[in-house]
DNA sequence: CAAACAAGTGAATCATGATTCACTTGTTTG
DNA sequence: CAAACAAGTGAATCATGATTCACTTGTTTG
């Protein structure tokens, strides 16, 4: 009879694998991805560099893998802002609010995700992400301008923009950490500005 | 007595300077960093690798050199404008076009200083050239703030935002070149709004 | 011209991590 | 238990360009 895994070995299996990627994102917490080497990740993980290469193809899946889960788990919060009831202006400012928030409670993860130099494959990624955010926003922006609460504009130019403002804005605050309330009440209200909220009070 | 340089010499040796850093610039219009290779600049400009390393101490002092050498003359033009005759936003709008019509008059180039992927060295001097657009604009936003042109703002984190605004916006233009007059009046329409222009007409 | 020096050369070496692979250890099945 | 297989190992190898250096060529001076 010929060998077959049993359910322990593929309990086994998973766990390892994501006790590696726990690895590797733990160093990219600490030391970005420039941190982020397989004897690193292996020695962190309490295996041995071979094995490393059992679970990823080679590095660049590993590091894609690692950026992917990372930068979905802030997608998806910012998503969810976006989806809230309320008005355009509430939703953009919610989403605004909580980017901003989530990288000042991880600041180093947040510059790894959003400035480091990365390997290309990474850096590939990022850019489909930035499409990814861009595309949320453009959506919202899009339904404001059609119902008359936004300026007119192009949605995927300001979306862009949007995205790059917020990425960029908080690069110098990101490493030193002054006031982050202010400066996340001067981003929501930079962002909301920049989309033209037509204010009918 | 000694070996001394004649004018002759150091007229060539500057030559052979400026002739590199041509050959590796054109890489670079080329092929973005990833094309600036030690060989490549040698052989585009007719010399041995060795030569090279007469002239530059290392790889990252040319390729800092040949990226120092082509923003600042984006960062000229830009301070150009900001420096115009004119309201706070006419000279914004002036800026916000400048920074965009020279990027679609050189995509590549534009790219590479931008947003390509590059050594640390070179992505160190991105980000103080980052800092360096960022000065311009917030003098200029703090003065519209003061005789209270813009609203109530951060002059430093709108002007940091603006500059993620331009950039960010732009790289998606600048591969599917589409109208490039309109994807710049749409960035500079973004810029006036983010900033906050008050309107008394 | 020849001594003294600097510029130019490119094959050989180096540096840094990723990747491999011959081998060991653990698991499954009859 | 032993055959059949997969997981785990880490020292050795590889890949990619940068960098060096022993040597050649050109320039300057008396």
């Amino acid at each position: 009879m010929a060998y077959r895994e049993t359910p322990m070995v593929t309990q086994r299996k998973l766990a390892q694998k994501s006790g590696l990627l726990h690895a590797a994102e733990s160093l990219v917490r600490e030391g970005g991805f420039a941190a982020l080497t397989i004897q690193a990740v292996a020695s962190q993980a309490g295996v041995g560099v071979g094995t490393v290469y059992r679970y990823f193809r080679n590095k660049d899946e590993l590091s894609t893998e690692v950026f992917r889960r990372a930068t979905i788990r802030e997608v998806e919060a910012v998503k969810a802002a976006l989806q809230l009831d309320g008005s355009v202006a509430a939703r953009l400012a919610a989403a605004a609010e909580t980017f901003a928030q989530r990288a000042f409670g991880a600041p180093k993860l947040a510059w790894a995700l959003i400035a480091e130099p990365v390997d290309p494959a990474v850096d590939h990624a990022r850019l489909q992400y930035r499409r990814t955010y861009s595309a949320l926003f453009e959506a919202v922006i899009a339904e404001g301008v059609e119902s008359g609460v936004l300026q007119e504009q192009i949605p995927s130019l300001s979306a862009a923009a949007l995205v790059g403002a917020m990425a960029e804005s908080l690069l110098g605050p990101l490493d030193h950490p002054s006031c982050n309330e202010v400066t996340t009440a001067a981003l929501r209200d930079f962002c909301l500005r920049a989309v033209g909220v037509i204010d009918n009070s």
